[in-house]
DNA sequence: ACTTCCGGGACTACCCGTTAAT
DNA sequence: ATTAACGGGTAGTCCCGGAAGT
């Protein structure tokens, strides 16, 4: 099955992704061999090596995707409380057990491989940003950019990822009063 | 001569966990292989096989240790805010990043081994409910226990965690400035 | 347009065994990959298999076809010691190496499979013979076949090939020492 | 099994090493996987590896010992001519194909790793001098050293070479012949 | 009709945690 | 208490068939 169409190429790599997704985080990065996804996608050891050229590349690859601890999708208008609300819901148990662990698991192996801390930091960033943005505008009518949001925003997103890690080791935590007392960080909502 | 042994036993157990403690910061702990650890103890293989009955079992103590995310040290009289000053400073850079390394490769393997989890897990509640206490105590005379407290504790500590996570990633944050936000969620010292 | 596909076809198979032919003697002929060849050539992996059934029998077309160690071509009225001198030169550094390179990948390779053997065994033989002819007209007047003749011609042959492995090796070996000593085997020039 | 003599040791490896010359001889070098050494070994893989760090580091090993092509063993007195026709007995069919077959496959290889040419240099070389040496001792009772010898010394030893070949590849060469034909070039033997 | 190139799956060299023999 | 050795496991490669596009 020659000149294959882009779509469908994008939708292989998508389905190893997300079965490797599914894969990592219930037995943890090294302790996924190539062997368990080939049974995990139903493909073969050169179709997988087709579209990844490495491990380490499709860990990356898994890892740029939405990962659970943080979200790629941006929506817009969404007040910070309601957006720390949401990521929060993404690593919250039972659901997102899975995201959870996985997120511990590219954490970890970010602190060891470069290539990953790039694509760690490079999320981190972009949600933080987004974050610090989304704050600004809540803060009032004053359109200032205040330095202040941006340690704020990664004082928050670093407690995510905190509570993060507590679900995926099966600490029982409530996000609501995570949610409540991280609220006091960010400014209050109007009436 | 069995006391002496004791000590000599308890000594050669330490050097070993501190020998695997800077290789698995540096390396991970999956590609830390036994032989690695031998090389780093100078010790034999069996010799290690002595004090640990498998490499998941040395992983496990490494982690009880003081891997710096928390600290076993509780010091009695330590207002939150300072506590919360010295945890963050050890797994600041540029001292700190072996530690945050190791720290994200152990709940990275604590989401995954349940063993590991429970380690895990007991460290953080012990260090939140020392923390926690000391909250009560910095808020005021009364001594009536708060339950918003412990969920104080809890989002500092996740915090703390997080910011570890940054460390290990090469990720470039200001620790006083973590500080000062986190502050926000701690009693205001007396004058 | 039976004709022109058929040259057309034959031009593809000569670049493809020319391509081959520097890849197998810089790398070794286990050592190169299919992929490989597909890269040298500019081909498609389908392509090649259009030409050649397998790597076994594209390997066999490189050995057939002028490998440096011996020389398809046969001039007629050449006398034994131009030949020999000839076929040196073809084998001999800096230019040779790559042919004397390939020539010892092919006579390892022949000496594991059969099929190459008779290959090996045929280009030997013909040439043998050749050689033999041109000794025996170097030798005088008389027509009678002489055994001899063939023998020296062996033994001449495998020297060359003895060398081309040692030119292989990067071995300094001068070819005019060579040539000189191997002369003695064969009849004197006519002044 | 700790701290085994010396003795073990060289046996065990010399075990492997004729283990592997048998299987390398009929295989070929690159069609032998470690897993084959493993069988013809009766050791585990991790057993062999303790002897040698890769798979290139035997193949040097086993071309380093008697390959047949040429011997290690310099008997003193030996006069050139016999010297030959020993070793050209190494690599006569049939009891010699195998180390005729081992012998091509070296050279092969040889010619690919640098490593392996060094091996093969050093053989060739070492055998060269010893051969002109007999050379030149047979020539008289002048010992004066004449660059000659060296010359017909690697004449017949690459001759030897490709004799090997030749018997590699199953040609039915006479070895009288070969023996009397090269004759012609060593000094006569005194009567 | 014909080339491209995806994918299969067996295989490769090498490594690892661990045991047992010395 | 050292260390040889086990044996299953690892990531990744290879040759090649055959389906999919032009």
């Amino acid at each position: 099955m020659p000149k294959v169409s882009q779509q469908y190429r994008e939708a292989r790599r998508t389905q190893i992704i997300e079965a490797a997704h599914k894969v990592f985080s219930r037995e943890g990065l090294a302790r996924t061999s190539m062997t368990d996804l080939v049974t995990a996608t139903g493909m073969s050891m050169g179709g997988i090596y087709r579209y990844f050229a490495s491990k380490e590349e499709l860990v990356a690859a898994v890892a740029e995707g939405r990962d659970g601890t943080v979200d790629g999708d941006f929506v817009a208008a969404e007040p910070p409380d309601e957006l720390v609300a949401r990521l929060l819901s993404y690593v919250t148990a039972p659901e997102g057990v899975a995201h959870a662990r996985l997120s511990a698991q590219i954490w970890g192996e970010a602190a060891i491989r470069p290539a990953l801390a790039d694509v760690a930091r490079a999320r981190h960033t972009a949600l933080r940003d987004h974050l610090a943005a989304r704050i600004q505008v809540a803060r009032g009518a004053d359109d200032t950019a205040d330095p202040d949001d941006a340690d704020v925003a990664d004082v928050v997103l670093a407690t995510l990822v905190g509570y993060g890690n507590l679900v995926a080791t099966g600490f029982d935590v409530d996000p609501a009063r995570f949610q409540r007392i991280l609220g006091r960080l960010l400014p209050a909502q109007p009436p």
